[in-house]
DNA sequence: TAGTGCGCTGCGCTTTTTGCAGCGCTACAA
DNA sequence: TTGTAGCGCTGCAAAAAGCGCAGCGCACTA
């Protein structure tokens, strides 16, 4: 990438003669020599005083020659820098996700990750599905975690689960014990689902759609905690994936229950990236290592 | 210097494009691509990620970037200081003098030369003879003003100035008349002399031996205002160079009396500079300045 | 589906670089 | 004084690197 003129030139002030820095150099002292009057020509100006024991620097050889060594020395460090990034061992990734992701997946893959790569640092911001799915197209985040069923023309899902939204409920819940659910069911209940401002569609509306039916709906919010505030100790049922409840779920606090509904099954969750541009090292391992949480999640029963 | 690749990667970079930077540096896309494939290679990275309408760069490619930006912005101070040196627009030149040189020719060449060249600065200082051909030997400073009857083998005189040594003394001193006065003449004077500490050999003896007499000395001293105080006002003679008395034989406050020695006027000041490495252009061009202001004087009468 | 612009590559040709041999010069020793 | 050894420098032919042309495959657009 650098000329080699930069450590020739080092070279024959450090040796304080052409044939020797030559010799180090494992070249002719013609070629070098050459090389030194070529600069000295473009430059205008003498870098050496010619002696008959060999060279020594001028004043302006001296300027230069610190510049190359600056070079040289800057150049060192990059190359280090360079091999970080190659190597994984530095970096920052900017990710976007849902809310339940955020409290789910996300910590324990990145605790993982940071044991592998103390050196990487992370911005997590969380964010409604239409949000993320623009900031992973716009580029301004690394990886989105989010909703895959409509992907922006300019991003694609590394890798998708699917998450059915079924019925979220306190246990002694009336419901809590059916294996399966149907959504006319839930009609005598207060419902607590998602708020997406920016969403214009939703597959809970196009399913009672379907169905002809509506839901009363005590709630419409965005934040999870809440949502799970309000079912607690309720009859509420919330209309939720089960990844915003695993740990509720698995200490028997909240019950899940799949709500019968082919559309409602297809919502799935993905590791998104943008289309445009290959993820750096970094990024791409980690939305490796995010991939492979969340195909290990159990989410469909 | 420089390897152009760095103005390539630029390019590149700020284009998005090879074949449009290629086209901006007027050379072939396909001679850009592979230098940036070749570079790519050696670091063992991408520096771009390829899309169907260009190049982005990576990471990595960012980092090796501000380090090409930074040094070519580098280069360029580089050039202005190097051009800076050949024109004689910065530097700094040391110089080591007889007090005699200090006070007289000296004060006149710098202010000249700083009208001319007002970035160089100087660092001026004052020793014996000895000294001085020994710091102009070793490198030490640049420039000595200095008698330069026996010059170091790595000294030489860039110009010489015979100044034969003669007696100064008061206007109404009994020999301030004479045109010219025998070395004999003044044994019944005390006289004022030099001092060099380090000097083994002094033509005033070498003089003094010839005849086979002994002048009375009165003062030895290596100040010259002292030597002048103690001249003034007094029936003691000085037996020195004239140059060191300029301004007071000008001004008729004291007198300088040609001795008939051959041997006293033997003596000659010099520009002194080292014989192994050339003078830098401002050092060679106050020499030259200082050469000229020597040749200027009169001393022999 | 044809067209456009992109990065990339094989192939000759040109330019540059290289090393060898040898020149003149200077410092130093016999 | 002469001889020698080491230095920077240069002419020349060979080797290497760089170059542009033409053309490939690919992705995106109309």
């Amino acid at each position: 990438m650098h000329d080699k003129f930069l450590n020739y030139f080092d070279e024959t002030a450090r040796q304080g003669s052409i044939r020797k820095a030559a010799a180090v150099l494992n070249m002719s002292s013609s070629s070098l020599n050459r090389k030194i009057i070529s600069t000295e020509n473009r430059l205008g100006v003498r870098l050496f005083d010619r002696h008959a024991d060999g060279v020594e620097l001028t004043s302006a050889g001296a300027v230069v020659l610190e510049h190359c060594r600056n070079t040289l020395m800057d150049y060192q460090r990059i190359l280090g820098a360079v091999s970080d990034i190659r190597d994984m061992r530095t970096g920052h990734v900017n990710i976007a996700t849902l809310d339940s992701v955020a409290l789910t997946v996300l910590p324990g893959a990145l605790k993982q990750f940071n044991a592998d790569y103390p050196q990487i640092t992370f911005t997590v911001q969380t964010a409604q599905p239409d949000e993320i799915m623009q900031m992973v197209a716009d580029g301004a985040v690394d990886i989105g975690l989010s909703f895959s069923n409509e992907l922006h023309p300019q991003v694609r899902s590394q890798a998708e689960k699917s998450t059915p939204i079924g019925a979220i409920m306190v246990p002694g819940h009336p419901l809590a014990e059916r294996d399966v659910i149907e959504l006319v069911d839930l009609r005598q209940y207060q419902m607590i689902r998602s708020y997406d401002a920016f969403s214009h569609r939703s597959i809970l509306n196009e399913a009672m759609a379907d169905l002809g039916i509506t839901l009363p709906t005590q709630i419409f919010t965005n934040s999870l905690p809440l949502a799970k505030s309000m079912i607690d100790g309720s009859n509420c049922v919330g209309l939720y994936s089960k990844i915003g409840f695993l740990k509720e779920i698995e200490t028997e606090l909240l019950r899940y229950v799949p709500v019968s509904s082919s559309i409602l099954k297809e919502l799935r969750i993905g590791v998104l990236i943008s289309s445009k541009s290959a993820l750096p090292p970094v990024q791409h391992g980690l939305s490796r290592r995010l991939a492979k949480a969340l195909r290990g999640l159990r989410l469909d029963s």
